[in-house]
Parts: structure tokens; C-alpha cells; sequence
DNA sequence: TAGCCACCTTGATCCAGGTCAACCGCGGAC
DNA sequence: GTCCGCGGTTGACCTGGATCAAGGTGGCTA
């Protein structure tokens, strides 16, 4: 076991991987790393856990796109956060996870087991750190949904929408070219009204409305093209200030 | 200086007096905390900080009620959050803040200036790990207000809102006793409505009608009484499992 | 005692988005 | 080829909550 096998693995910009290549780390914990360090696929649609099952990993995201959802007995749904590359799931201290996790397309997770992990948190502090970083990031991000959840119309619930998967999917150069850019949109229509609290009729019919006003245009039905992100962001309601911004 | 201050601070559960009285932490670091820490008063209805501002501390709430709220250009308003006693306010590692705090009742908060803070963060993992605590907690919180606003009717939110706080204010033994019990609602009609994503009218044809159903009953405004805790829960639409639980 | 103001309630009407239903189009199985 | 099923679109209609408007109430000041 020696140091060099830290520093290829492919782990986007997963924490561990971080902290395998800090200098500062002690060679032992590298070791240990390793040893409990391993990746699991899910095929698009395949749940990774439901609601209050036990979690015995913690893992981030390396390729694909996941879910996080919670289900009313009734059958209504919220999805309340999508993971994208790099994005870390699970909760050092508690075994079970409170919503459903799914693959939305196929997906590879870098997965620690959970006690070993806790071990680690306790003994050093960067990844604490790291971690504690993530999560108010995503704090942030939730928090920053509520406002869309609560108080947007649906046209500013899908530009909020298509204006997040945008820019996680595009460079900044990429969202100023003069002539648009285009991504791909990894959520079905129906996984865009769970994630905006709307019917997939409703993201329908707004999809087109946007489509007809020249805000968005459609190449095929899962691949978007934005001429003008400015315009897009208008559609937001936010305050365009921060355009370019996190 | 000398040890025994450290013990009689009233923070109530903040994480640094939990540090202070630490068995593991060196009589330095307490000294140093000690020197960094202070408390500032806000009358009921008074900013703390508007979004955008630096914050030059983080903070405990000790006693009172703060809110967390966004606000769109044209004056739509959503709650994100709300502090209780014991509650962590601030980002370290980042200056401003993203959204308005502002004191709902008369508050007291516990503060420490950032900088010095976030440089025990990177000396002393227990403090990291209890915040990193309290962060997680938050953003399950978070998440689960994004069910509420996203998919509950305006009946089932005010019954979510009223369980919460009923949860908060009172104790296990009190939510179960057969006779009912009864809490002060800290928030004005319209705190309700931007918490919950409504109109105040709505706010208050949904107490009006929950009152007329005998699940609650009003003595004055502000006060609520309960007659039976799982009649209230049984209106918010969750899963009624999780009856005396987080 | 009156008057004011902040907070709350209630009524009447409106409309954004939900619901129900029909249909389109494309890719995969046979 | 043809069929089928899934994902998407569009239309017609309905309704929950927003909007607009008019009081009510209780605590404070004068």
C-alpha cells in the first residue's frame, strides 16, 4: 500500500479525495482511507435507499445525477434536493435517512463505509471541515428553494429551474457566449413538477409558453437551448444581480 | 481568568459552552473564547442584518425568536427559517449573509466575533462537529418545510407550523398529557403567511376553521391551546409514525 | 373617554394552476 | 412492418387560495 494509488483515483471533487492529497494528512489515515473507499452504479430510475432505511455508507457523487425525495402517504411528492457530481450524500451520526434517494439517470456513487467514516471525522479535522463547507452550501441551496417553492409563479419556478441546471452544467464562459449555449436536462417533465411542487401538465404547458416567447428552445424533448441567458434569468424574478453568480 | 466563569454562562444549549466545559480542551483555548464572547439585545420586530450585509460574529440564539427571511424585488416575502433558543446563526467562512435575520420577539444572542471563531474552527474538532450537528439538523428541517410548501394544502400547513412550534415549546410529557396543553405562538398572522407560503387571510381562515373543528382552540390571538396533540398532527398530512418525534 | 393604530377576521370575487381527458410521437419488442 | 407503452403536449373545465374590501378588537396615548 503506497501513496501514489490516492492521487488517480476519479472522484470528481469528492472531499476524501481532497484530503487524500493534503499534506498535511499522516500517511496511516491514507491507508485506512483506502481501505474502506468503494464505488457502487445504479441504472437511471434504480432507488439507492428509501426513507428510513438504514444508510451504512456515506458517498459522493461522482457521475450521474440523484435524487432526494419525500413521499406523503397520499401519494403527493416533493423532491427536496437533486445531487450532482461532487455533491455529498448521507449523515455521519445517524443511521437511517429521512427521503428517498434515487438514481435520476445512471449513476456512480464513491462510497465510505459509515462508522469508519465517523472514526475519521472525529481524528481529522479537514474533512470535517470540507464537509461542514458542503453542508451549508446546501443549506444555502435549500433555503434559496424554499423562496422558489413558496412564492414563485410556475413561469418562475422552471426558469429558476432550467437557470440552476444551466449553470452546474455550463461554464461561465459558456453561459456569456453571445450566442447562447445549450444543456442537457437530465429530469423528466414529471421530475421537474416534483421538484417544483407543480403538476407535469403545468411544467408542460410552461415549457411551451417559454418556448413560444423565445426565452428557451427545445431540441428534442430533454435538450434545451438558452440564445440569452439574461433573459432567461429575467424570467427568474430574482434580482438579477448576482447573474453569473453562485 | 480562571476556570469557573466558563460554567455559569447562560447560552442555553450553544455549542460553546458545551466546548467551555469540555474535559478535553486546554485551559487556552477557554481563555481565548472567553475574551471573544458577547451578547447583544434586539427589541421584538428590529433587523439584525439585511441579506447581503456582512455579519461580523455567528451566534447562538438565547433567548427569543428570530426569523430568516428572502425577499423578491417586488416585495414577495418568504420565511426560510426560524430561530429558537439554542439555534446557530452565521456562516463561517463566508462575510455576508444571504438572507434578512430579524428579530421576531425580543431576542438575545450569544456572539462571537468570525474571524477568531473560525480559527478555533480549524484548532478544535469538537467544535466543528457540534456545529456540523446543528447544521445537519438544520438542513433536515429545511428540507422538510420544502414538502410543506411545495405539495401541503393551506390547512395542512398552518396544522405542520402549529405542531412544530407545539413540539418546540413544550415537553414530551406535556404533548401527551389527555387534558391537552397550550404554547404561545411567537408569530404575528403575517410571520405565518411568509413562513408558509400563503396569504395572511389565508393564515387566518385556516385558524378560524381548525378552531371551528375543535383541533385547536384560541385564548386571545397569540395563544393556542391543544385539546389532543395527534388530532392536530393528524391535520398536517404526515405520516403519523413519527407522532412524538423529531 | 376618546381616538388611534397594529393586528386580526370575514365576505365577495377572481384567476393560476390543478384535474381530467384526449391525443401525439418515438423507440423497442415481436 | 405493427403494436404497445412511456413520456410529452394540449384542451376544457374546476377550485383553492389570492385579491380586494370592509369591519372588528384591544392596547396605547392624551
Amino acid at each position: 500500500m503506497n501513496a501514489p494509488v490516492f492521487n488517480n483515483r476519479d472522484c470528481g471533487s469528492c472531499p476524501i479525495r481532497h484530503q487524500a492529497i493534503c499534506s498535511r494528512c499522516e500517511q496511516d489515515e491514507l491507508d485506512y482511507l483506502d481501505s474502506v473507499k468503494y464505488y457502487r452504479s445504479y441504472d437511471a430510475g434504480q432507488p439507492v435507499v428509501w426513507a428510513g432505511d438504514p444508510l451504512d455508507f456515506v458517498a459522493t457523487v461522482v457521475v450521474g445525477v440523484a435524487s432526494l425525495s419525500q413521499t406523503m402517504e397520499d401519494g403527493r411528492r416533493q423532491m427536496i434536493g437533486l445531487l450532482l457530481p461532487s455533491d455529498f450524500l448521507g449523515r455521519p451520526g445517524r443511521e437511517a435517512v429521512s427521503y428517498d434517494v434515487t438514481a435520476v439517470t445512471d449513476l456512480t456513487l464513491c462510497c465510505f463505509r459509515r462508522k469508519p467514516f465517523e472514526g475519521l471525522l472525529k481524528t481529522s479535522p479537514h474533512i470535517g471541515q470540507r464537509l461542514l463547507e458542503k453542508t451549508l452550501d446546501e443549506l444555502d441551496a435549500a433555503r434559496e428553494w424554499m423562496l422558489v417553492l413558496g412564492r414563485k409563479t410556475a413561469r418562475e419556478k422552471i426558469a429558476s429551474l432550467l437557470s440552476i441546471i444551466a449553470r452546474r452544467a455550463s461554464s461561465l464562459m459558456a453561459l456569456k457566449a453571445p450566442d447562447g449555449f445549450a444543456f442537457d436536462l437530465p429530469l423528466t417533465r414529471e421530475a421537474m413538477a416534483d421538484y417544483l411542487g407543480l403538476t407535469l401538465e403545468t411544467v408542460s404547458r410552461q415549457m411551451s409558453a417559454l418556448k413560444k416567447d423565445g426565452v428557451i428552445q427545445l431540441e428534442g424533448n430533454r435538450r434545451v437551448r438558452v440564445p440569452d441567458f439574461a433573459k432567461l434569468v429575467a424570467e427568474t424574478g430574482d434580482d438579477a444581480g448576482d447573474l453569473f453568480g453562485g
